[in-house]
DNA sequence: ATGGTCGCGTAGCGA
C-alpha cells in the first residue's frame, strides 16, 4: 500500500501535472494541500477515472485539502478540532478501507507562519498545539494512522541547504521545530528518519532565484505514523523528479510504503 | 541591497 502526500499548489493549475504523476507512481492513497478551490470546483470526475475516491475539504484561493483513496472510504472529518470559529481549510480526516482493514489518514497544511511577528506565527503555533491535542487522542485509538502533509516545518539543519539563511523563518524556528518534535515525542514516527533519514534530501524548491537549479531546497513535507502504521512501514521515497515535470508544483510528493 | 517566480484573479497578497 502507497500512500502519498503532495502540495500541488492549485489542483486547477496543477492538473496535468497531477494526473501525469498519479499514472506513473500509482499510489493508493494521495493526501493533497493547497488545492485552492471549493469542494465543487474540485475535478472529481477525472480522478475518479483513474480509480480514486474522493474527499474534498476546500476553499477559494488559499489552502483547501484532500484525500484521493483506491480504497473505499468510510468516514470524513473536515476541520481540525479544537476552534469552530477557523476558516481557514487545512485539515481533512478520512478512513479507508485498506487491504488488511481499516487505516486513519489525515490530510495536513500547517500554516507557513511568516512573518514571524506576525499573528500568523501566532496561528502557527496555536494551530499545531490544536494538532497535537487531536493527534494525542488518536494515538489513544491505538490505529494504523499517518498524519501526513506540508507541515511547514524543517525537523533539522541537515534539511535545508543554507541553514543560516533559515534561522530567522517561520519554518525554521526553534518553536517550530520544538512543536513538530513534540508532536514525534507523543509517539509518532517520522517515515523519513524512520527508513531513510539521508541529510540534503528536499520536498521543496521556491520557483524564485533558481532554487531548483541550485538544490536550494528544504525538507517540510512529512508523514508521521501512529505506531500501528509504523510498524507497517517498509519504505520511503521523495519523488524528487516532479519538480522537474512540466509546470511543476514546488513541493514534490513524498510516499510511504506500507503493509496495510 | 535588490530582485527573482508562481497562482489567484485581475491588484496585490501569499508562499
Amino acid at each position: 500500500m502507497k500512500l502519498a502526500t503532495w502540495n500541488v499548489n492549485s489542483i486547477k493549475a496543477r492538473l496535468p501535472t497531477i494526473l501525469t504523476w498519479l499514472k506513473d507512481a500509482a499510489p493508493d492513497v494521495v493526501c493533497m494541500q493547497e488545492i485552492k478551490c471549493e469542494d465543487d470546483a474540485f475535478p472529481q470526475l477525472e480522478l475518479e477515472d483513474l480509480g480514486y475516491n474522493v474527499a474534498v475539504h476546500g476553499q477559494k484561493t488559499y489552502n483547501g485539502v484532500a484525500v484521493l483513496s483506491k480504497f473505499p472510504i468510510e468516514d470524513v472529518r473536515p476541520g481540525l478540532p479544537g476552534d469552530d470559529t477557523d476558516p481557514q481549510a487545512r485539515f481533512l480526516e478520512v478512513v479507508v478501507s485498506a487491504a488488511h482493514g481499516p487505516l486513519r489518514v489525515a490530510s495536513i497544511y500547517l500554516p507557513n507562519g511568516n512573518p514571524v511577528d506576525s499573528e500568523k506565527f501566532a496561528y502557527k503555533l496555536k494551530w499545531f498545539d490544536r494538532l497535537r491535542a487531536h493527534a494525542q487522542a488518536l494515538l489513544e485509538l491505538e490505529e494504523p494512522t499517518v498524519l501526513a502533509g506540508d507541515y511547514n516545518v524543517i525537523p533539522r539543519e541537515d534539511d535545508v541547504h543554507d541553514p543560516k539563511a533559515w534561522s530567522g523563518d517561520a519554518l525554521f524556528r526553534p518553536e517550530s521545530r520544538a512543536a513538530w518534535r513534540a508532536l514525534l515525542n507523543q509517539g509518532w514516527t517520522d517515515a523519513y528518519m524512520a527508513v531513510d533519514g539521508r541529510i540534503h534530501q528536499y520536498t521543496f524548491w521556491d520557483y524564485q532565484r533558481g532554487s531548483w537549479q541550485k538544490d536550494h531546497g528544504i525538507r517540510i513535507d512529512h508523514l508521521a505514523c501512529s505506531p500501528q502504521a509504523a510498524d507497517r512501514l517498509k519504505g520511503i521515497a521523495i519523488h524528487r523528479p516532479a519538480r522537474a515535470m512540466e509546470k511543476p508544483s514546488d513541493h514534490v510528493p513524498v510516499a510511504g510504503e506500507f503493509d496495510l
